[in-house]
DNA sequence: CATAGTGTACTATGCTTACTAATACAGCTA
DNA sequence: TAGCTGTATTAGTAAGCATAGTACACTATG
């Protein structure tokens, strides 16, 4: 009589952003904050699938994906399993976390925004983002 | 022997974003700059279209998208023309931009950046992005 | 009044892409 | 052998984009 309480996923189905994409943002912030770690097995494709309510080829996609980001790899008829260094895991997100700000700063220059104007928002936004 | 060159739009074709929003960015980042002045008068959707050798609906779709956002308005018979207050666009133009500085600022927190970590970034991003 | 130019609305079609599903295949391990 | 793994292939569904054609109502011009 075992509960399979697995369900560190947060999921919604409602949403439009697509299923494999929110099991992706899971798994990443998940490692990213420690909850899973390095080395850890992840839930199989068809456990999750299972679980979930949905489809194991949108659990492999999502694995596929997050094995293409280097933060799990996966071994045909053994598992899927957590990146080893989690350090690298964190420069990655911060590295695509300075491409986003790039970007941003970027197509507000082409609006004609100055800097300091730009810095001022971003500071405005500081405490408003703590909710 | 008239030389109709109105092309201030930069149009890529193979681009994957769509025509009708490269249409839109154009005219808003246009009237931000100030180069597409308050109560100036838009090329016709027809002569647009023409011009660009595209779908007038595709034009269509941008202006009316244009109008919903208040930043031009269009009188049945007449033509379409920037909005009144450069001043409103720029504000309206700032609280978008607030909004996504926001939405980056919330993920970046949710997957364990710091506040402090996460302004040194933004700094970062100062200098490289003045190509 | 007639004409031409304006924005707008509507339907239909083709095309591409993204997402999800159903099925089958191949490898590991007890 | 049996049952679990990940993976590959194919197909169906939906949505977005652009085009085309047609029609309507309004406005300015002559």
């Amino acid at each position: 009589m075992e509960r399979e309480e697995n369900t560190v996923f947060s999921i919604d189905y409602k949403s439009r952003i697509p299923l494999y994409q929110q099991i992706v943002d899971n798994v990443e912030k998940l490692t990213l904050r420690g909850i899973l770690l390095p080395e850890q097995q992840l839930p199989s494709v068809r456990a999750l699938a299972m679980e979930l309510s949905i489809n194991p080829n949108t659990i492999a996609k999502a694995y596929a994906e997050l094995e293409a980001r280097g933060l799990i790899y996966s071994l045909p008829g053994r598992g899927s399993f957590v990146s080893g260094d989690q350090a690298d895991l964190r420069n990655a997100a911060r590295e695509q976390l300075r491409e986003q700000m790039h970007s941003l700063r970027k197509e507000a220059q082409s609006m004609g925004f100055s800097d300091p104007e730009l810095d001022e928002l971003w500071q405005s936004c500081r405490e408003e983002a703590k909710a």
